[in-house]
DNA sequence: GTCTATAGGGCGATAGAC
DNA sequence: GTCTATCGCCCTATAGAC
């Protein structure tokens, strides 16, 4: 039997340290959180930082695919009839963010804002992802897909914006529960209401990088 | 008659540096914006910028505060009958974002998202402003209007998001008149259509800074 | 007002002892 | 595997000549 992939931790200290950058970034973004901080975090030689994961970059790269299986967790969002998914997908969507894939997905929205090379990562793996997922799970229209999911994105971003990053009261403090029913109603129009016909392309003046 | 508040511009210089700020900031946020960048492309010696300025952090308050009123620009956002505006709204607010009031907003949504201090700014300043701007002017119910401007700001910053910073597709270079009338009835929903009971609060688990 | 020079510090990354 | 030491870079900010 050949193994395959990465070979096993090096040791325990290998998964403090991704702890603790899983941490620091979702909390700092890329540029803010610095090897030092995590390494100090994790209780360990900065040095021991690189020799694990060789750079800044790659270490970050790997919080982001590991332990994450991005496709299964999109299946399990959009699981059961269409009906009523909206307040489901929300609620889920907010129990899935106060766990571990919450703090890395902090860390990578965080950093996509202001990471160019970090936001394409967005815009050409997840996008698509969650666009193949209407089609599949949800029965969308493939002709509609990439428009319900940018909606549904713009609308789910925002919230945790709000909730999470900028934490704007009331919605901070509220419950799942409140949260999704006040919504939900959103969603569940971007994935299955009405929308205006063909969405219209012409390029906005862009002034914002 | 005595002269009030700051002194005129002491030249040209000084300008070329704000509009080389707002945009360096609005592009790569506070921390990914250097000094001496936004000398460079003002065209200027990176210790004027200071000489001028202060420092950093004043540089990027002083973006943030020069040239743009919040109150009145608030004010014409919500300008009208509260019928329809949702979809006025989005349209008012995306062509306000593609001037540069946005590119100053830009900077300042990108540097909250990393950095804390500005955060605050953004919870204590701007959300209370909208609030008060949908009690006055839309004649929301002030037992509500919090609960209103929170849902509001996390549609119109997840479109901001999604639109100008991560640019996804095909929101991003839909017309603004395809957007808003995606999105005009989510708007309209916030802004006078029904919500579930109290905002029942109970603060979540937090793990992401 | 404008520029040169540099202080003073934090950073990512590497080399090498143990 | 772990740590010490350090290189080389870029940064903000300041002092001072012109």
């Amino acid at each position: 039997m050949t193994r395959r992939g990465r070979r096993p931790a090096n040791s325990q200290t290998r998964a403090a340290v991704m702890g603790a950058a899983r941490e620091t970034f979702a909390a700092r973004g890329y540029l803010g959180a610095t090897i030092r901080q995590i390494a100090a975090t994790a209780g360990v030689d900065p040095s021991l930082v690189l020799y694990f994961f060789g750079s800044k970059d790659q270490l970050f790269r790997t919080v982001l695919t590991s332990s994450v299986d991005g496709r299964q967790l999109l299946s399990q969002l959009f699981d059961g009839p269409a009906d009523e998914l909206g307040q489901r997908l929300v609620t889920r969507f907010l129990r899935l963010w106060e766990g571990d894939a919450g703090a890395t997905a902090s860390a990578l929205l965080r950093t996509a804002v202001t990471e160019q090379r970090f936001g394409t990562l967005v815009r050409e793996h997840i996008a698509p992802a969650v666009t193949t997922t209407l089609v599949e799970r949800v029965g969308v229209d493939p002709a509609q897909a990439s428009v319900r999911a940018a909606l549904l994105a713009s609308q789910l971003s925002g919230l945790v914006l709000a909730r999470y990053l900028l934490r704007i009261e009331p919605i901070a403090s509220a419950t799942i529960d409140w949260v999704a029913a006040a919504i939900g109603p959103t969603i569940q129009r971007y994935l299955t209401g009405a929308l205006p016909t063909p969405p219209a392309t012409a390029p906005p003046v862009l002034n914002t990088g």
